[in-house]
DNA sequence: GCAAGGTC
């Protein structure tokens, strides 16, 4: 009389077991873990999947378009996740013909399809019959304990949405992308790479409305006035920006030569709340302002933190820190470090803490496990000390800014001032990445005369919108509601993969623009928020029985079938377009045997990158590529082709191999550092060329190519 | 080759 649990991931099962059967046994299946019980009537098995185990596949992989799918399992799909298999062969041998069955994985759609998938491939048909579904939204013990006492039925509106969801971003992602690629395949007989999805494209298209607003942006002059007196105050003009000129000779003329008469003098006192707990949209910014890591990077960090047990799970969205995540012991484990213990040792009782607005059913927001880690690299120890002290902040209680407000009178025309200093700390004492302002406060009384040492006309110019990076980028995404918590920077950087984005702040490439204008054209839905939004609807009815997962799909396969004829009849225009777009963002100079286009190549036969001109076969002129090289915007001062860097450390030299060492190793200084006084040097990243000072590491100062030409 | 979604 046997009795499985099937679990969504291992850490679950592990939570799982404790809370129901405390005195389940830990055992080993090849490299996975599961927990068996022996109960005086029965044996009961909790085991744990890693996610998805299935994913679609086509069915017949030489169809034109795919719309026959199957679900096949995900290592045999995609080489690099053969580590499921273990996950799939330990349920494979040890959750089969049990009596009852029960399904806890998380109660929202993609946990109900990941446990439906395990059952009805793995555990076979006939357990679905024997199947219960736990229903729990935390995983508590009380909660797990609620769920497994009163099971519900499998809910098959949720499952059938969930494979709904799948079919339908697989048949419009897939189809789509390949017509496009089959399109430039056709036209030019050659292949690039190219994709378009239900969140990829939507996210690409937020940055080319972007990219457009820059380049049609005209910046206008205008002119701030302001007040320069003692003791370095500066006051400014109420009036703001100025864009006529004669009404800045106007205000000049009613002030110069007058004295400022002090109007009123406001001092206010300003509560700061501590920053809201950690979600992982929230670290992901904040580890970017910080340290400047992509969030990529941060999410991957953070995993490896979670597997070691230093923090809680951070796929999460929520921004609460619950009772019973069990402050005191969390903060007396992280107390056995002194630099946490000095901030610990400050905080009032009883706890309480600061949370913000966001929730998510399943997990708490980020926070330390109180476990201190032993060794850990350098970007971990950031990343784990962030979330430390931002924990510890929660519990700081608010700050109080003081903070005062000035009116002055110059010759009838009005100029303010503020200034703010830290009355109370509060959170910012625990908080080490918030600046303490402390500034002086002049002491003005009403109705005092000031003299006035200048009044000054300062002329700028309008700026164009500010471009997005990847952390702006995520949280745009975050509040659209497009990808989840978990997928957005993986999504990121297909954009980047695809070369349809560039730089740290996002520039989109022709390509980018093109494929943007092409989908526009042919498939407007795909580029907007719409095709997510139509989803959400049609899941929604799916899962509430009013239509049925084949109708929703036999739509979209019809849809899709005249989006795709439409691009086949355009092919030759699209594909032509498309692939000169790709060339555009791939030209790196001037051919200097004639005048063509050097261009970045792909050789299929040696599998690596070359530079060769683009008046080939008639020009033969080509630059080998060492592996990981890239191309710089700097010219090479001998011959003027691009440089490239390579190798490891990284080196620079000219394109042209031939054309002598002279650059090689050199830095080409641009400047000096305003933060130590080092010289500022060209160097490269895997973003592409900026401004760093020679002193680095021990100076991080970094500004973009723009920034210092914009400065001088 | 192509999507987006889960997780070690």
């Amino acid at each position: 009389m046997d009795e499985v649990i099937i679990c969504e991931k291992p850490r679950s099962s592990e939570k799982i077991a404790k809370a129901l059967f405390p005195k389940a046994k830990k055992k080993k299946y090849k490299k996975t873990y599961y927990w068996e019980y022996q109960g005086e009537d029965k044996r009961t098995i909790i085991i744990p999947a890693v996610g998805h185990l299935y994913t679609l596949k086509p069915k017949n992989p030489s169809d034109e378009l795919f719309f026959d799918l199957e679900w096949a399992p995900i290592p045999e799909v995609d080489k690099k996740k053969r580590y499921i298999k273990n996950y799939i062969d330990a349920i494979d041998s040890l959750a089969k013909n049990a009596d009852k069955y029960f399904h806890a994985c998380d109660y929202d759609i993609e946990g109900t399809l990941i446990g439906y998938n395990v059952l009805k491939h793995i555990c076979g048909e006939e357990a679905l019959q024997k199947t219960l579904r736990m229903k729990f939204s935390t995983l508590t013990k009380n909660d797990i304990i609620k769920a497994y006492e009163n099971p519900i039925e499998l809910d098959y509106g949720q499952v059938d949405s969930g494979i709904a969801r799948h079919v339908l971003d697989f048949i419009f992602g897939v189809n789509i992308s390949r017509s496009l690629m089959r399109s430039v395949k056709e036209s030019t007989n050659r292949f690039i790479k190219l994709s378009a999805g239900r969140v990829q494209t939507p996210a690409l298209s937020i940055l080319v409305d972007r990219e457009k607003a820059i380049r049609k942006f005209k910046p206008e002059p205008y002119w701030v006035i302001k007040a320069i007196l003692e003791d370095g105050i500066i006051a400014l003009n109420q009036r703001g920006r100025i864009f006529q000129e004669n009404e800045v000779e106007g205000v000049l003329g009613t002030c110069k030569g007058k004295d400022a008469i002090v109007e009123e003098v406001k001092i206010n006192m300003i509560t700061r709340m501590p920053p809201a707990p950690f979600n992982l949209g929230g670290l992901q910014a904040e580890a970017y302002k910080v340290f400047g890591l992509s969030p990529k990077r941060t999410q991957s960090i953070a995993q490896n933190l979670y597997l070691e047990g230093y923090i809680s799970y951070p796929r999460t969205s929520s921004q609460k820190l619950p009772k019973t995540i069990g402050y005191e012991k969390i903060l007396k484990g992280l107390s056995e470090d002194p630099r946490f213990h000095e901030k610990i040792a400050k905080l009032e009782r009883p706890l309480k803490p600061y949370e913000g607005e966001k929730e998510d059913e399943a997990h708490p927001a980020i926070h330390p496990t109180g476990l201190l880690p032993e060794k850990l690299g350098k970007y971990e120890r950031k990343v784990y000390e962030l979330i430390v002290y931002r924990f510890i902040s929660a519990f700081g209680g608010k700050a109080l800014i003081e903070s005062m407000n000035t009116k002055l009178n110059i010759g009838g025309e009005i100029f303010k001032f503020s200034r703010k200093r830290v009355a109370k700390k509060g959170w910012m004492e625990q908080y080490p990445y918030q600046k303490i302002e402390d500034e002086k406060f002049p002491e003005f009384e009403e109705g005092e005369k000031v003299p006035v040492k200048e009044i000054i006309a300062e002329e700028n110019e309008t700026k164009p919108p500010a471009r997005y990076n990847e952390a702006s980028l995520i949280k745009e995404m975050e509040k659209r509601g497009l990808g989840t918590k978990s997928t957005r920077a993986d999504i990121i950087s297909i954009l980047y993969d695809r070369k349809y984005i560039e730089g740290k702040k996002i520039r989109v490439t022709p390509l980018g623009e093109n494929i943007i204008d092409t989908l526009k054209r042919y498939c407007e839905k795909i580029t907007s928020e719409e095709l997510t939004r139509q989803f959400e609807e049609e899941l929604k009815k799916i899962m509430k029985g009013k239509t049925s997962k084949d109708k929703v799909i036999k739509k979209a396969e019809e849809e899709i079938i005249s989006i795709i004829e439409e691009i086949e009849n355009n092919k030759e225009e699209i594909g032509k377009h498309l692939y000169k777009a790709y060339q555009k963002g791939r030209i790196v100079g001037e051919c200097p045997e004639c005048g063509g286009n050097l261009l970045i190549r792909y050789s299929g036969k040696t599998k690596s990158s070359f530079v060769g001109c683009s008046s080939f076969p008639e020009c033969r002129i080509v630059y080998p590529l060492p592996k990981g090289a890239r191309i710089l915007k700097s010219k090479c001062e001998k011959c003027g082709l691009p440089l490239i860097s390579y190798g490891r450390p990284r080196q620079r030299a000219c394109l042209d191999p031939k054309c002598g060492k002279g650059e090689k190793g050199k830095m080409e200084v641009v400047g000096k550092c305003p933060e130590c006084g080092n010289d500022l040097v060209k160097r490269s990243g895997r973003y592409g060329e900026f401004i760093g000072c020679k002193g680095f590491p021990k100076c991080r100062f970094t500004a973009s190519l723009e920034e210092v030409k914009g400065k001088g």
